[in-house]
DNA sequence: CCAAGCCATTGTCGTAAGACATAGCAACGG
DNA sequence: CCGTTGCTATGTCTTACGACAATGGCTTGG
């Protein structure tokens, strides 16, 4: 299901780390220093392809690996003693996985692939050699933890407060600007408006927002019938996002520049 | 309401930052050296003490201040556009609020004081300063953030998954379980067993788990009835919390000593 | 070309939880 | 002493949402 390939094997010197792929001009940083790259290059532990529908973390195992991804995209999720799944957040390139299990023991959620992903693997022993000797990425690190902390707050009120339609649109608005600072919006085939590729299950979306399936289904064909949004076989399409928003009382937070590690 | 208090004022060197309270015992580390004393000194702005009921941290304003909270009990809560109110989570001695606004420009909820608090102040613009040059100070930050993610995530989970009973038992246990680790579980005036302060309203217990009001009080008045927990005029007794966690299916994560900021 | 899965869709029905209204009960203040 | 205020407690009625069931449409694979 999965390789691991050599992070040295033939690429040059600078293309280390993460900053091989597209997302480097996403960073609100300066490039590294040379003293940073050979250490990050040392915290590297090399890349890591896995097919959809891959479980990459599973809760309750103790993982030795921290992860950044580099394409793709994923889920994560924790299973209740109940059976019940929550889905805790909608994975994207330059998103850190593994924070928390570096902390508490034992791993708390599973991480699954949704789509074909690569991984940037890094060692957890190394960690916190990261915390110690690299402030600039200590501060990244801190960085994306609080941005983290952020958007499950959001999440929370989401699913505690909001109703149905405003549950949906809410999530769906949320996927749509975090695809679109990532560049991955493209033009629909039938030339109208923007498309957005959205690769998840009715039921993730409905774990995501504590709801059923069955009632998610019909929220989201009563949004499709009012023209707000059209999500099927694996295709956003929002026609107009702000009106979205502002039918739902939704406040987006406006882009931000993100670190990588 | 409130009145700031010189941190320097008539204590000596080594009661500086937060140790001066007895949460010290309570870290995983070992004592901090003299030159981070004398950063964390000039970090620390001073002291704040502030009545029950102060609005601390006000969504929406820009606040150059972090806190860790020394003594008394809050709470921290966004507004929704619809007036809705989602209690993000309860806030107790040891907690560092405020991580989050030093990331993100503006804040994104409120942090309330529901008892009487003491509060320690630390400089915004100096946190970056303290992520560059302390790295033990940098690895509690991180410490903290991990855990503050696991935990929302646990509510996610909780207040998407959990159905009204196991709502109540889950929040009342998690409170018991801090306030155990905080040593604040005191032997009942009436001799039977251990009670705990909890001075939230029943429509905070509400707020935080995205119930109504009334469903609240009825599901409380179900616990009671069934001696599961019983929580009146400031007080919970839990006659039995592991009985109770595993009649409704919850499983607490184990005591761990924590950094302090 | 048909069978088997996997999802999405739609209808019916039941219930957990919300809305609203009202009452009770301290605590506080003049 | 009584009126106000803030919180808790119940009763009744309504509804958003979940449970269950059946269908249909792609996709995969022999």
């Amino acid at each position: 299901m999965s390789h691991i390939t050599d992070p040295s094997a033939g690429r040059g010197a600078r293309t280390t780390s993460c900053r091989a792929c597209a997302l480097r001009e996403k960073t609100c940083f300066e490039d590294m220093t040379e003293q940073e790259l050979a250490f990050m290059e040392r915290f590297k532990v090399g890349e890591m392809v896995v097919e959809a529908g891959t479980t990459v973390l599973l809760q309750g195992s103790t993982s030795p690996q921290l992860f950044t991804v580099l394409q793709g995209l994923g889920l994560r999720y924790t299973t209740l003693p109940n059976g019940n799944r929550q889905v805790l957040n909608f994975a994207f390139p330059g998103d850190f996985i593994g924070l928390q299990s570096a902390v508490m023991g034992e791993l708390c959620h599973s991480f699954e692939a949704s789509t074909k992903m690569r991984l940037c693997v890094f060692d957890r022993a190394g960690f916190w050699e990261l915390l110690r000797h690299q402030p600039r990425r200590s501060f990244a690190i801190s960085w994306l933890a609080a941005r983290e902390e952020h958007f499950l707050g959001d999440s929370l009120a989401t699913v505690g407060q909001r109703e149905a339609g405003s549950k949906i649109a809410w999530a769906l608005l949320r996927i749509w600007q975090r695809l679109d600072e990532l560049g991955e919006l493209q033009s629909s085939p039938r030339g109208n408006g923007l498309r957005a590729p959205m690769p998840w299950r009715q039921q993730d979306l409905a774990d995501a927002l504590g709801m059923s399936l069955v009632h998610t289904n019909k929220t989201l064909a009563r949004l499709r019938a009012k023209d707000q949004a059209d999500w099927r076989r694996g295709w956003l399409t929002l026609p107009d996002p702000e009106a979205l928003a502002k039918e739902y009382e939704i406040t987006m937070s406006e882009f931000q520049k993100r670190p990588l590690i």
